[in-house]
Formats: structure tokens, C-alpha cells, sequence
DNA sequence: CTTTCTGCAAACACTTTGCAGGGTC
DNA sequence: GACCCTGCAAAGTGTTTGCAGAAAG
């Protein structure tokens, strides 16, 4: 079942996982010794999750894994996402709108700033401006230091317009 | 009904709201301007959410409401509330906990960032740290510039573990 | 006397939970 | 074969809305 992997593209997500898998690494690995199974609908949200650069709430992935899929329910997406965030493969984002969004790290948490357009609704990620060396660890060291507050989690958002909805003349 | 104010102690944010009122200023100016109607009700939730330095959540500032003003109800709280954000005397905020949380900030918007203890809920202000001169300038003006985003609004919020809980050793 | 505001109950959107059947190891 | 996982339906959040009566101006 897990031999069948389709070898003429690059490795995905998926088949590095299968492979981690095997080999007792990985995400898989993870969920075993923690005395969980791998299933079909958990590899199918996973990897919605980690082939997506956006940020997909549980009704996008739902949307998403419901084409091939239709039998899976919301509920196991809600529960999968809940797994996915404790093991440390994704991380879950509140801005505000009524519902949750997730991104995918890997389990590496990269701090970086999210633009979030008021007009539009669209959120960016700034993953390729260095949020701490331009700053944000001054700030950390003097928070820590002064408030006695040991940082786990760093959020950096801004609110405001996106280039299209700034040409576009949207309010 | 506006002439009673009691002129032993020095004014608290109602009285000086009513004095506004009165002079055409302030809040109550602000919502007639609007065509809208000051009331009981609404000058009660002000009250709390202008005296508290807190954050408080719709239900927070409810069960405070109610000790004194038990017919209130959570629909007006919540209505008066989007009002008074609207009319920008108070910041919403959304910290993840499936709950909002309003901050009084009299119409001038002092950008600081918040610690949310992981533990114990605890939010704090950091509004002794000047977070613009400690670098975020510095990163707005190149998200702005490489993004071409118009930035209307910077949060910042560090999730972490502050000091009490991290002496009395809870994890 | 007109128009806005209010409380109540019902509706809402997102998320969680209880349970019996099905799948994984 | 034991135990975990799943889908469904139902329950649970915090918040919003419809409506008739109350209050402000």
C-alpha cells in the first residue's frame, strides 16, 4: 500500500512522509509512538496541509479533501488538525475573522510577520523579511528582561491594505 | 439629570464624559453627531471598559454591569461595544482564547505589545516599551515598502510564560 | 411623535463531544 | 482481537439578528 508511490516528480510531502514512515521517522513515527494510527483521512489532510503555502482554515481543507474524499466528515478534519498542531507540524492562527487558520512549519517555527488586508480579507506571509535581526529581537530581549516573561511564541501581524486592493481603490 | 455630579473627588471618566456631553465633546458629541442616543445603558458599559486597564471580554464587562444594573443584557453590551470600537474608543482584540477582548484606548492608538501567559490566560500590556523605537519601525517600513502594503494597524504579542508562573513552577 | 435603543428569544458560525460501527495494528 | 479512529448527530461556544415594546430627542 505504501510501495505504489509514483517515482516521475520530485518527492512530495506526502511521499517523503510515507518514506519517514517506513523508516519510523517522521510524522507517522511521531503518531506511533504516541500510541496513534496512520489512516487514510489523517494522510489525506496532511497533505492538504503541507502542500499548501497558504493558510487554510478547517472549511478550506474540508472543501479541498471533500473532491476526493467525500466520505470524510468535519469533524476528523478538526480532530486531525488538533493532532497536527500537537505534534508541532502546524501552528494555529486566530486573526480575528470567526475561525481558525493553520500553517504548515514542519515543526520548525520560522517567526516571520503576516499582512492581513482589511479590505480583502487576504493574509500574506513576510517569510522572506528576517522579522528578528530587523528588530524584533531587541524587542524580545527587552520584554523578557523587563517583565520577567519567558517567550514562547513570538506573533507579529498588521493590519492593513494589500497592493491589489490599494490600486484597486477599494476603502 | 446631568446637573447632579458629585464634585467631591475629581472627575471620573463619566462625569467627564457628561461634561463633554454637555459642551458638545467627547464621546456623547461624537455619537449625536452620528444620530445616535446616549443612554442609560451605554454610559454604564463606557464606564467600565474607560475605568478598567484591563482587558476585559463582552462577558467580563457584563457580569460587571450587572451587579449594579441587573436589566442590562449581553445584546446590548455587545451592541454598544461594536459602537464604541467603531467610533474608535476602544481596540478589539483577538488573542485566541474564542472570546473578544476591548481595550480602552480614548481614540489615540499607542501601538505596545501584549504578553498572553500560556499558563495562568494572563494578558499583559507592555505599554512602558516603546516597540516603534525598539525596532518595529524599522520592519514596518520594509514590509511596507517590499509589500506594498498600507499598514493601518501593528499587533504584537508574545505567548510565553510570565512570571508567576514560571516561579510557581507550573509548565 | 418620530426614530433609535433595548431585552428577549431565536438564529448563527465555528468547534467539540457522545456514541456505535469500522479500521488499524 | 484490542483499541483507536470515524461519521453522524447533538451539544456547546461566543456573537448576531428579528421583533415588539420602551426610551430619547
Amino acid at each position: 500500500m505504501f510501495s505504489k508511490l509514483n517515482r516521475s516528480h520530485r518527492a512530495s510531502s506526502v511521499e517523503r512522509h510515507m518514506n519517514d514512515f517506513r523508516r519510523g521517522k517522521g510524522w507517522g513515527a511521531q503518531i506511533k509512538r504516541m500510541g496513534r494510527r496512520m489512516t487514510v483521512p489523517r494522510r489525506a489532510i496532511f497533505k492538504v496541509v503541507s502542500n499548501s503555502s497558504k493558510h487554510l482554515s478547517a472549511e478550506d481543507i474540508y472543501m479541498e479533501i471533500h473532491k476526493k474524499y467525500p466520505g470524510i466528515g468535519l469533524t476528523t478534519i478538526y480532530r486531525t488538525l488538533k493532532l497536527l498542531v500537537k505534534t508541532g507540524l502546524l501552528i494555529k492562527h486566530e486573526f480575528g475573522e470567526g475561525c481558525a487558520r493553520y500553517e504548515y512549519t514542519a515543526g520548525k517555527i520560522k517567526e516571520h510577520a503576516h499582512l492581513i488586508c482589511m479590505s480583502c480579507g487576504k493574509v500574506q506571509d513576510c517569510s522572506d523579511i528576517d522579522i528578528e535581526k530587523f528588530g524584533l529581537d531587541k524587542i524580545s530581549k527587552e520584554v523578557s528582561s523587563r517583565y520577567s516573561f519567558n517567550i514562547k511564541r513570538k506573533r507579529l501581524v498588521f493590519h492593513g491594505l494589500c497592493e491589489e486592493c490599494v490600486k484597486g481603490g477599494k476603502k
